[in-house]
DNA sequence: CATCATGATTCTTT
DNA sequence: AAAGAATCATGATG
């Protein structure tokens, strides 16, 4: 390996020579193979820098304040202003504001709709329940499952909001950083407020970038964690033995016109401990079954009609029976 | 472990 | 907006 060759052959004086407003590194297409004139070797630089000690910062300093104070400093100013008035001319061409990225605005819409990125409240998981709900659409029944989405949620958006903050913070204290250094510059060369602004947007958007892959990763996070729980609102269970016989009782005893009205299918709902939605999933399902295939169900069907017409002469010959709500092992209970 | 039952979701129809 | 139809994914079962 010959780094040192490589090194020695890309520094040469070009690098000076770029736009006069940025410092050397925020450049592209500095440096590249050129002229080797001087070949000043970049170990002597580094040498240099390596060997920077506060007394010769102080010494740096004196200097600086000697050349600030002398008496042609003014002229030679204006004469670098003047220059500099005809070479930003040339200059402004540059892309000046971008459009907003679209795969930003995606991402951005994401972690809003997700509750990500919305204004932290204080309850936190009940902004993360909102959010659930208001995106599940259907869910809010059993929340022991949802508990456990909203933890990892809010947990998520913690750290989103924390990273987040880092590079916001770390974003002002540099752009403060350069400000300054770009003032205390002005003092020896001309910088436009236009420049400094200029500057800044490019650091904000450098920034930016970071941001978003923080948004992205966010965003991924989210994702993964929704397949994982609020996919699982899937994850079925079946409803107990009492809740299906009710269902099937009241599908069968309403075989011509099995669709329950909104209040008995609430009544149902409160009998089975499910929710209306629930209720009206299985009757949807129980009916396209039922028409799909009449024979499958005739056997239930017969046992459904048999217990109800029991239930019906029970009632009717034994007057005010409240109501016998399981008759567990009844005549049809099992073969 | 293959298979069916079943609750939930999604898309289409009415 | 509600029902129908197709489909998905899991639970139960043998």
């Amino acid at each position: 390996m010959d780094e040192q060759t490589r090194l020695m052959h890309s520094h040469t004086g070009v690098g000076m020579a770029g736009h006069p407003g940025l410092p050397p590194h925020m450049q592209e297409g500095t440096g590249g193979p050129d002229g080797d004139g001087r070949k000043q070797d970049i170990g002597d630089i580094l040498q240099q820098i390596m060997t920077i000690t506060d007394q010769s910062l102080d010494e740096a300093q004196a200097r600086k304040h000697a050349l600030n104070c002398h008496r042609m400093k003014p002229a030679l100013f204006n004469v670098l202003c003047e220059i500099k008035e005809k070479t930003v001319l040339s200059i402004r061409g540059a892309q000046e504001e971008e459009p907003p990225d679209p795969q930003l605005m995606r991402l951005d819409n994401m972690l809003l709709a997700e509750g990500v990125s919305g204004p932290e409240k204080g309850g936190g998981s009940a902004a993360a329940a909102a959010a659930a709900a208001a995106s599940g659409g259907v869910g809010a029944d059993n929340s022991t499952e949802h508990s456990d989405y909203r933890a990892k949620l809010t947990q998520i958006r913690q750290i989103y909001h924390t990273e987040l903050e880092k590079y916001e913070q770390a974003c002002n204290e540099f752009t403060t950083h350069v400000m300054n250094l770009l003032r205390e510059q002005s003092r020896t060369r001309p910088i436009s407020p236009k420049e400094i602004e200029r500057m800044v947007n490019i650091i904000h958007r450098k920034f930016s970038s970071i941001q978003m892959q923080l948004k992205q990763s966010t965003c991924e996070a989210v994702m993964i964690l929704r397949s994982r729980f609020l996919d699982a609102r899937r994850k079925r269970r079946n409803f107990n033995k009492q809740a299906t016989e009710i269902l099937n009782e009241y599908f069968y005893s309403h075989l011509s016109n099995p669709y329950p009205s909104e209040e008995a299918k609430e009544e149902l709902a409160k009998k089975c401990a499910i929710t209306v939605a629930q209720v009206s999933n299985w009757f949807g399902n129980k009916r396209i079954r039922y028409k799909k295939n009449i024979g499958k169900f005739q056997e239930e069907a017969n046992m459904y009609a048999a217990r109800t017409a029991v239930n019906a002469a029970n009632a009717s010959s034994h007057g005010s029976q409240a109501n016998s709500p399981s008759t567990p092992n009844s005549s049809a209970g099992d073969l």
